[in-house]
DNA sequence: GCAGAGGTGAGTCACTCGGCTCACCATCGG
DNA sequence: CCGATGGTGAGCCGAGTGACTCACCTCTGC
């Protein structure tokens, strides 16, 4: 991956490919698998269908690499910030919503979910990519803050998805059910803040063992 | 749709488009609208293709169709039993946990998911029959303990939607994303008593203004 | 200046699809 | 008994599909 011998004719080979991978992203984000023809794909990049063939061995090759390709573009996240439950929280929460809330990244979710009895593996980088690191986060600060003593959380599991829930479940279901739908960013933030609200005001509350 | 004039030349009508309907309801949560071709839903409900002509007059049209009386097999609930706040939303909770988790309603959403740009108006019936009566169900218990004062909700909508998010989030995506992924009933029973507690711990608690 | 890597355009192949039509048959109701 | 309603089987059509091949062109790098 680093910048390794050049060698001149794989340079263009390396264009061509980010065209064709560049060309099956969007058409097959815009039509779903079944739609997009590989010698459409070839007609949008400007690459020939010979081409198309010598670089991906078959259409279900194509459509992976276009998937890793994809996810690779959500990881540029640096490690969340120090500092109490409640920033932590609200920082982890606006990045996930913000996530979210990406049309190109619903549309991926969208064809990842529709293909994924034919590309079932699709499903760990799904996890890998999308709520792994936000719900490992999550559990993070609210495990630390456990073992501190300042909440008391029996379930970090729970707790944090909880706490990913309340967010996906108003940014996320709707941006992937009414195709153009937008959440403004104020009403994003208000989301997130509420969610920690609610997350510590259950775990920092003293117990009551009579609910 | 009553018991009308029966005319028994009719009647057989209906019943081959029963088995239409169920031969293609199998076939399109299988394989997914493209694949999914008439003449294999002609061949599995033993109807020969041109009856299926005659009763539909497009595959989009008994796709609708298959969507719409698979949605109907969701309605039979009837309305939530009166009582306290915990024990309406727990019963709640555990009717849209069970819902979520049937596998038939998960490949109904997978397939729905996966259609809706070629079928925008299919996100209307997904809310109506989906979410939307738990989400009313839940909005109104909120309601009246708020106006009752016993708790104390600004965003009932938003309270509604942390509620449904707690759950779906824990049952329905892993059911979603992993083909054959079963909750335990136990599992589901325990995240909806802790969502329902984890609501009245933040909408009963005196108010905190300084979180 | 030439070998070879890589891209190109055109074409073939076997196949499937949704849509449609037609002549013919089975059964019920008057 | 006979007409009408509805189902049947077969076949056709135009359009795509994924996969694959081959002769040819265009550059780089030695």
């Amino acid at each position: 991956m680093s910048g390794v011998v050049t060698t001149y004719h794989q340079r263009i080979a390396q264009e061509k490919r980010a065209l064709i991978v560049a060309a099956a992203t969007a058409l097959f984000l815009e039509l779903g698998y079944d739609r997009t023809s590989l010698a459409r794909i070839a007609e949008r990049s400007g690459v020939s269908r010979a081409t198309l063939f010598k670089q991906f061995p078959s259409k279900a090759a194509l459509f992976d690499a276009m998937v890793t390709e994809s996810w690779s573009t959500a990881d540029e996240e640096d490690p969340p910030p120090a500092g109490n439950v409640v920033d932590g929280l609200s920082t982890i929460g606006r990045r996930y919503a913000e996530l979210l809330s990406r049309a190109q990244m619903t549309d991926l979710f969208r064809i990842v979910i529709a293909e994924l009895p034919r590309f079932p593996e699709l499903a760990n980088a799904q996890f890998s990519h999308g709520k792994m690191p936000y719900f490992e986060s999550v559990r993070g600060y609210l495990l630390a803050e456990h073992e501190a003593g300042t909440v008391r959380v029996e379930d970090v599991d729970l707790a944090a998805t909880q706490f990913l829930g309340m967010i996906s479940n108003y940014v996320f279901w709707p941006t992937l059910l009414v195709p153009g739908w937008q959440v403004s960013a104020e009403r994003v933030a208000q989301v997130v803040d509420e969610a920690v609200r609610t997350i510590v005001a259950r775990y920092a509350a003293p117990a009551r063992s009579d609910i």
